[in-house]
Order: C-alpha cells, then structure tokens, then sequence
DNA sequence: CTCAGATAGATGTATATACCCCTATTTCTG
DNA sequence: CAGAAATAGGGGTATATACATCTATCTGAG
C-alpha cells in the first residue's frame, strides 16, 4: 500500500479536532463563561469573582493556601485573583496567626454584592437547567468531576 | 415560621459551590489543560497552541475571523493566541487580497511541531480514555458540545 | 463614481491562569 | 536550642481571554 502522508495527517487532524478533551473542555469553559458573565455584568462582577465570593462565604475566614486547594486553583493564580475583590472592598485579607498565612473573609458589602449576584446566579442556572434538563446537568457535573479527579490523582 | 437569613445564605451558598455549571467548567478545563500542558512540555508547546495548530492544519490557509468562528474565540484572543505560534516560527501570517483580512498558514517547522505534538497527544487522550472508557468520553463530548451551542444560539 | 455603512484586525485595558524562584515563617531534627 | 527542612505567600514572566474602541479597507446605494 502507497502511503499518503498528506491525507493521513489530515485525518489525523480532523481527528484530533473533534476529540480532543482539552480543547472540547476549554471551548466550553469560554462559552459558560461568558453567558454567566454576561448576566452578572450589572453587578459588576464576573463568574470567577462569585465563584471565589461564595468560596470565602462557605469556608468563612480561610487562608489562601486552604481556599486554593477547595477550589482547586494555583495559589498565586488565587492570589491574584483575589485582588480586584480586594480592590473592591468586598473581601479582606490580613495576616493570620501563622504569620506566613493571609486570611481571606467576607466584608458586608461582599456579602451584599454575593446576594445580588446569587440571585443572577439563579437566573442564568435555570437557562441552563431548562436546556439540559437536571438529568442532563447530573450527567455534565459527574463527567467534569470525574475529569478533575482523573488530573488530580495521579 | 421565623427566618434565619444566616444560615439559608450559607445553603445556598454551598448549593451554588456544588452546582454552577460554570465553576465546575472553569474547574475541569483548569486541570485538563495543566494535564496536557504538563505532558506537551517536551514540545515547547501548550495546549491552546496546539489547538491552533491543528485549525490551521485542517482549515488551511485561513483568516483570522474564520479561524476565530471555528474554535469559537473572540476574534482579538485568537490574534493575541497567534503570536507565540508566529514568534517560534510555526506559523506563517499574511495579508490577504482583502487588504483587511489577515491569512495564517502552517509553515514546514510548524507542520513538524504538529507532529510532534500529535503523538504526546495521542498518548494524554489515551489515558484520558482508558479512565472514563469510549463511552463516558462520548457522553463528555455530547454534554460539552451542548454546553457551547447551548450559549452561542440564543 | 462617491460616500455611507459594513467588515477585519489592531490596540488598550482588565482579568484569569500557572510556573519558577525568592522571602519570611514555622516546624522538625540533632 | 540551633540549624535544616518544610510551608505560605509575593513577584516576575508568559500565555489566555474578552470587551470597547479605533483604523484601514471593502461594498453597496445612489
């Protein structure tokens, strides 16, 4: 059999395109987040911001090093993440006992802006839910998670 | 019945932290990409780039507002993700005989990274597959591939 | 053919992301 | 207890991401 690189590669390519995990995963990541950060553009904060907002609202005061780990996140990318929160005056960040920590909590105004934005939050779930079908959004999270696992333990 | 605004906050707060779409997306493609990231290293090359460099493969010799359409990028992150690409010499941009429009192309290296990376590829989606089988790999596409045209037609 | 509107990119700004290396602490070991 | 090892963050660097706005070019209506 002639072999046809040219052709081949394509295939490959094509292939490649259609299945890749990581390509698939990070399209969808860019599309979720701008519909969520298009309904949550009155409150003037973004998806990721809310995400961290409602971390700092479960783990109440939290050190950056634990907060990172829950979300699963660099710590120096929450770090700086944390800043136009910071900047905002929605969070505060002081040193803890352990002096090396930065404790991380909720100011009022941060709780605040999370109730306005968990409201939106709600909006922009349940569009998602009505397409999906809360079977469909089982399905997706179990995937996902199953994904996140598979990286983290290894 | 009396409220107890503190502690419902809190449930909902944790509901949102196990449920929003968009944290556990942003989540996955964080970890999936350190996961592909981490095995392209040899290559000098990141996932996004080889994203890219198989889009122009397949497209071949494309604009950048079609190339932006196909991978679903704004059309100024795609020119901003272009430029290492052209840096290392792998790619080739421009102009076309629309004087506006910018042409990107493989060049003979950026066909060789290609197919360099193509096989570290291979090797990251294998173990991909081998934890979440064929099938569960096909349900993740489905579910995401949902997810994108989900927030594209509205 | 001319000019108004549409289109493709480029640029400014801001956030998001991670790695590497450095510093300040803390903890552990001899 | 003193010095070594571990740990938490900070800052540098580079990429990834999008929106708003600007410029150059093209196209279509008159």
């Amino acid at each position: 059999m002639t072999q046809k690189p040219k052709a081949l590669d394509h295939t490959e390519a094509v292939k490649m395109g259609k299945s890749c995990v990581c390509f698939i995963t990070r399209k969808a990541a860019r599309c979720i987040t701008q519909f969520y950060d298009e309904m949550l553009r009155p409150t003037g904060i973004r998806s990721t911001q809310l995400t961290l907002l409602t971390t700092i609202k479960i783990l109440g005061p939290v050190s950056v090093k634990r907060m990172a780990e829950v979300v699963v996140m660099d710590r120096s990318t929450l770090a700086r993440n944390l800043k136009p929160l910071d900047r905002q005056g929605l969070i505060r960040i002081e040193p803890g006992e352990d002096l090396r920590e930065r404790i991380v909590s909720l100011t009022p105004p941060g709780l605040e802006k999370w109730k306005e934005a968990y409201f939106i939050w709600g909006q922009a779930q349940a569009q998602i839910k009505d397409r999906l079908g809360q079977e469909g959004l089982d399905t997706l999270f179990a995937n996902l998670s199953e994904l996140v696992s598979l990286t983290r333990n290894r």
